[in-house]
DNA sequence: ACAAAAGTGTTAACTTTACACCCATGT
DNA sequence: ACATGGGTGTAAAGTTAACACTTTTGT
């Protein structure tokens, strides 16, 4: 029997959750798109396993992982019985960015409601990751994995009315944000779009892991 | 590699947390208690073969098992590699001793804070699975598979101040439950105790899936 | 009659919601 | 000057928290 453990990476970009694919080179599945994968070795750890796997996609080490589910359907590899063990992990789009060696034909991002073909059971690996993160990015250290500083409060708030699926008071949102005591201005502001250039903020040193909305 | 499913069964009496556990008659760990545990075999799902671990121990079918963590140290078990994945389900007190045919010295009910030797790394998986029923446990459904008929309000209650870990109003405890319309009146009455004898519930048919404190 | 546990209501503090106008920047 | 998006305050509604006495049963 064979054990693989599966990585789903998300980032978000405006607001938007994307999720790291590479394309299957060989068959079955040639030319489908799939999640990081790797099958457990025999002095290996699951997190070590999903750990490597990653890295040798993306060359990133040390992402905090975390369990998510299990598929064991007997025939959900067409080639011999695997049974997978999905991780999720966050990155935050600065980090990819300087990260961005990878070769976009062969490894990319793919916005979670705007997926390419996607090989074995991925789809559903991914779907149910993409709940178990909309949970977890409701906690203020999720947030700070992804939004590391120099976030602004409408980004974050972009973020929230994707995760709930409905719009946010920009004001009600704001009060209750700051007055969790989370994050400080840097003094900075952003620039470069349009409109009234929002205030910069980040996390302090030591964010609770408290649910927000 | 071998994989395999384990179960953490719980049931709440007096307010307070049971583990079912048996006790292994062969080495190693000869006379240890451990958790309900089977290989998956090739033709069977990690949910199929829980269901089938359980059944064995105390022939009760269809218990809603949800997955809990996963446990891949290399060494945690001391004859062959073995990556654990557990599960948790709930089970309430009536259907236990309806049940009890039970040959109490080999399967058995222990308090989760007063437990027996625990063979292989059960002690770990316990530890992670009542951690997990702590959050599932605040939500309607699972408390509907624990109290399905016939609860009082004190009973529920105590179950929430050990799973919050600090006591509550009985006044506002009431008052919020019975708001969230999900329980009803039997009519009826608890007795055999001393005291004034509390009034019996029964959740309503459709329970939301809600949190609750 | 007494002990034991259950049931009940009111008020103050806090939290959440709803809502409209002004401000800083780019074009 | 105008379009774009960001920042701010207040009042009403709802929720939570604190608190003490009465009721029903068994002994």
């Amino acid at each position: 029997m064979n054990i693989e453990a599966i990585a789903s990476i998300f980032t978000i970009v405006d607001g938007k959750f994307k999720v790291l694919l590479f394309r299957k080179k060989t068959e079955p599945y040639k030319g489908y798109w799939v999640l990081p994968n790797g099958i457990v070795e025999k002095d290996k750890t699951l997190e070590e396993t999903v750990e490597e796997c990653v890295a040798d996609k993306i060359g990133l080490w040390k992402m905090d992982y975390e369990q998510c589910d299990t598929f064991s359907a007997v025939d959900r590899n067409p080639t011999k019985r695997v049974i997978g063990i999905s991780f999720i992990s966050i990155i935050d789009s600065r980090t990819i960015e300087s990260h961005m060696n990878m070769d976009i034909d062969s490894v990319n991002w793919f916005e979670i409601d705007n997926l390419p073909k996607i090989g074995y059971d991925h789809s559903e690996v991914i779907a149910s990751s993409v709940e178990t993160l909309k949970w977890k990015i409701r906690n203020s250290w999720a947030l700070k994995k992804i939004f590391p500083s120099d976030f602004t409060l409408p980004e974050i708030q972009k973020m929230y009315e994707q995760v709930l699926g409905h719009e946010l008071d920009r004001r009600n949102f704001r009060k209750k944000f700051l007055k969790s005591d989370l994050i400080e201005e840097t003094g900075d502001k952003a620039s470069g779009s349009n409109g009234r250039p929002a205030k910069l903020y980040r996390f302090k040193e030591n964010v609770e892991n408290k649910l927000l909305f």
